[in-house]
DNA sequence: AAACAACATTTGTATATACAAATATATAAT
DNA sequence: ATTATATATTTGTATATACAAATGTTGTTT
């Protein structure tokens, strides 16, 4: 089903705004289907995003800034985030020596191996939910959107 | 700046997991700018779409559901967005004559007036924000969109 | 017609997010 | 050295969203 159909207005879109409210809804489908899937293993999306971009650090501490800068959230919320996988046992928190303002994120052994087992589940998704397009298909879109996103945008 | 510079992991992702992150953070960082835009004139973007589905409407009512399927919120939620519009005076709510449990909204012409203000903002806003790409480039991006949740999706 | 299921919306509530201000530390300027 | 400024994070709070249950209405079954 194609974006028109849901928005049913009798006037045509133009193609720059059906863009843009394409993007805002496919977002929210998939947000919805990825929830449903992490809703079982009791951890939000941004939570498992934090989680993923620990893991990346391969046992190097991250600063919460750090994180920040790879995520679409706020500062104070990605506080909040950490506090969470703290609590869950996922993550420690400890003031970074060099630098006392700055805190240290690292990802602790349940945290590993809690990736370890709903890692693969998201690969699976990720792979699902994007099954109805080639290889080729998803550069191109990737290219688009990063396309989008370069812009010296003032106002 | 493509996704991997924020993304900043040492070993290559897959182009179906680039593509959800990839869309995931467009959406994150387009609701950014909108927003800014959105917070001079008081409203938020969902408020603002469903006016937008309202205007559609062409003076016909439209019941919550019809303007909840349109949208990528809940049922609940969209109660709560009709409140705030009829605080504003965008929007009237009355109880459809011919099956009560049913609901009627209708725009007001203080919504269409602040309608035909923020709408032409708007689309300059969504004209500049995909002013990089090509009206071609957008056609293909809304198919690979729509290719996307084109899905008999099961999990 | 009484009882029950289905439908459309609303209410209650817990969690998530946005925005502004506060805190604490480090760096720079006088 | 003291004051001011910049940096990194946290806290307070208002708004937004998700999920479950409640309400009121209509349609269906017995």
């Amino acid at each position: 089903m194609n974006i028109e159909s849901f928005i049913k207005t009798e006037n045509k879109i133009p193609v720059r705004k059906k863009a843009i409210i394409n993007l805002l809804f496919t977002h929210g489908w998939i947000m919805d289907k990825i929830n449903l899937e992490l809703k079982n293993h009791d951890i939000s999306i941004q939570q498992f995003n934090v989680l993923r971009i620990l893991n990346g650090q391969k046992g190097k501490p991250a600063n919460l800034s750090t994180i920040q800068e790879r995520m679409v959230t706020k500062m104070s919320n990605t506080t909040r985030l950490v506090d969470k996988l703290i609590q869950k046992g996922y993550t420690t928190r400890t003031i970074c020596p060099s630098n006392r303002r700055k805190v240290e994120i690292t990802i602790t052994q349940k945290g590993t191996e809690f990736l370890n087992i709903v890692s693969p589940i998201m690969d699976d998704f990720e792979n699902k939910i994007t099954s109805n397009l080639t290889e080729e298909d998803l550069d191109q879109l990737n290219i688009f959107l990063d396309q989008l996103r370069n812009q010296n945008f003032n106002s």
